[in-house]
DNA sequence: TTGTAGGCGTTATCAG
DNA sequence: CTGATAACGCCTACAA
């Protein structure tokens, strides 16, 4: 099949018309006859023509089209059962078909679920609305800037999860085409910018801590130092303890790595610590679900009840918030929302490159669930 | 920022070499002395050059990106906790916070948990390993064919879920660039084809339910007739029989349409022949998990026991699967193989255009849960 | 309503 | 190892 790809120009002779007019026709541009119109369209299915996006976009200098930048680690958090993809494809010669019985399933995720597919799922339909494309890719390692400058030369505009891409590549890639960075990990920009409500989200959380349950002494997992959305909570953590006439601490006493292995660490510092004497806090607010998980691993290990013994809290809202033992209190993140606004800021910026930056803060939701103690229902 | 982006002859020029060495230095053709790399380098980083897309793709007839065209419901597929996207954005007013106890997770997912983000993940890893972007689409109504086209018209290749798209239009993209079809839903197609072992994988089953629970009236409810995928699970049902010394129906007794609803309705149809004096089959084998689960759910509140007065399985593997009450004994599909061995077909057939058309099977996984009934744990 | 002409930024071909 | 030079397929004034 295919030989050589019929042109607009085949079109139009075809067509008997100019070159323009079918341009016109394709794009509906100017005005266009009926009979042409009708003539060129009969011309296109009968060739089996498509226009050509490169040259197209060469023409026109818009491509349509909007980059995603994901983390590695969005590879592994789109993760599902059945999944598989270790790196060996599956063996041409083995068995059709296997049995097992109720597998449990995989251990632990790296980043532990944050769905970063969801991400995808709003900016996919916020581009869609917009009439452009998306595509994606992971900002994985070998040849992470070469990838990066190319998808930056495919593109009107890219979605950037802070964090993922050093900072001259950033810039590099943002001297060519607007940049909106979605704040996650990593350090602040000077793009426009989409984040949550992280300050109020933990600062609420607290609140219900103190007022609802009656804690008074809390502690922090924060991450590491200078990670943004970290510091946020960290202040609504503090602003609320303040309010509440609770001395709080300056920087968290714990910093994990947001990961649920450095969270069992800290666990185990907390047990032995236990052991040794020390007394647990009312409450340990995490940084976020994973390493919050992480120091229930270990508290359940060593029988350290949860919320009896001590509360516990996430933040993003990670599927396995619900089903742990017990079910993770935790402020939810709205992520197809983050996708969305994220090319909906992108989109604005392409309309009007020399607006204000601007900061969009999205509002998440404080789910209360067993880990930190029995509710009634309301609030 | 951004006037006119500096072009490869400007690069050139800095550089004082030809825009030719440019290219071959970028692309590292051919060969290019140290000094000009060096110096070329070098202009590269100062003007902020990024190589344009489009020209490269109109100019080498490439554009090193393969398209994937996932289904419509694909959207809502992709569907995780803290989603919203219902159609209007999260109101600018809105409180940055709002706090629920332990909310029940979102009613039923239109197709239920065909986590195509899966698909859209393997897809995503062989198109990286291949040096390829990747773009995606969802086969949404308005406009469809303007935008598949659109879609063929920028990339190498596309991958197209079966049935997402009307016959003459997947024609007219195949007559641009190869495609390859991922079975589903839909009609079969004469293009490189991804399939898992849907016969075996059922066949396997059945043998299961026959041989090690003593099941001997079975039935299979379908999807609508025509769907490949369905006919070759009906036909995995039916040879599982027959070797059994079963009888067998030569075509499904109840049809649905793969949805957790129409399921319900085969349900209410089943528990409504209770009532009339009719005998349940000893096993209930569902072409897809959803129909199961919908099944699962008019049981349950009837009071039907499953696996005891039924026993019930589905197929896909879909997450909701393992949470049920009780638990879905299913085939479970690798969703990321596929998506990574659909690209894998096509990069192999735009590297060979004329070899002949292939169709690759992916092994399955049959999961046996409660719902089957009680296991030892040796299949 | 339609056509003409020129250029968009790269790569590929062919000589040096 | 390096440089001219011609496409590549379409869009966009501008003119008719």
């Amino acid at each position: 099949m295919r030989g050589r790809a019929p042109t607009l120009r085949d079109v139009a002779d075809r067509a008997g018309v100019s070159s323009t007019t079918v341009s016109r026709a394709i794009n509906d541009h100017g005005f266009v006859s009926q009979d042409a119109r009708a003539a060129i369209r009969n011309a296109i299915d009968e060739l089996g023509y498509v226009p050509s996006a490169s040259a197209r976009g060469l023409a026109s200098r818009r491509t349509a089209m909007v980059g995603l930048c994901l983390p590695v680690v969005a590879a592994d958090l789109l993760h599902r059962p059945g999944a598989r993809l270790a790196g060996a494809p599956a063996q041409p010669g083995a068995e059709a078909v296997s049995v097992v019985v109720d597998p449990t399933p995989d251990a632990i995720l790296p980043w532990g679920g944050m769905y970063f597919g969801e991400v995808v799922r709003g900016a996919e339909f916020a581009a869609w609305e917009a009439g452009l494309a998306i595509t994606v890719a992971m900002s994985r390692s070998p040849d992470l800037e070469a990838r990066v400058l190319t998808m930056a030369g495919r593109v009107d505009g890219m979605v950037v999860v802070s964090g993922t891409l050093p900072d001259d590549l950033l810039e590099h890639v943002s001297r060519r085409v607007p940049v909106v960075v979605l704040t996650g990990l990593g350090s602040a920009s000077a793009h426009d910018r989409v984040t949550v409500s992280n300050a109020e989200g933990v600062e609420r959380l607290v609140e219900h801590l103190v007022a609802d349950h009656g804690i008074t002494s809390l502690e922090y997992v924060g991450a590491w130092a200078g990670t943004p959305d970290d510091e946020e909570r960290f202040r609504g953590f503090r602003r609320a303890l303040l309010r509440a006439g609770i001395a709080a601490p300056e920087s968290p006493r714990w910093r994990g790595d947001l990961g649920r292995r450095r969270g069992r660490e800290i666990g185990e510092e907390l047990v032995a610590g236990v052991a040794r004497g020390e007394v647990l806090p009312g409450a340990v607010v995490c940084c976020n679900d994973d390493t919050a998980l992480g120091l229930l691993d270990v508290f359940s290990a060593h029988g350290v009840r949860v919320p009896e013994d001590v509360v516990l809290t996430g933040f993003d809202g990670v599927e396995a918030t619900r089903t742990s033992d017990p079910p993770l209190t935790t402020v939810e993140q709205p992520m197809a929302e983050l996708g969305r606004a994220a090319v909906a800021a992108l989109t604005a910026r392409i309309a009007a490159p020399s607006r204000r930056t601007t900061v969009t803060s999205l509002p998440v939701t404080v789910v209360l669930r067993g880990s930190c103690g029995p509710h009634s229902d309301a609030p």
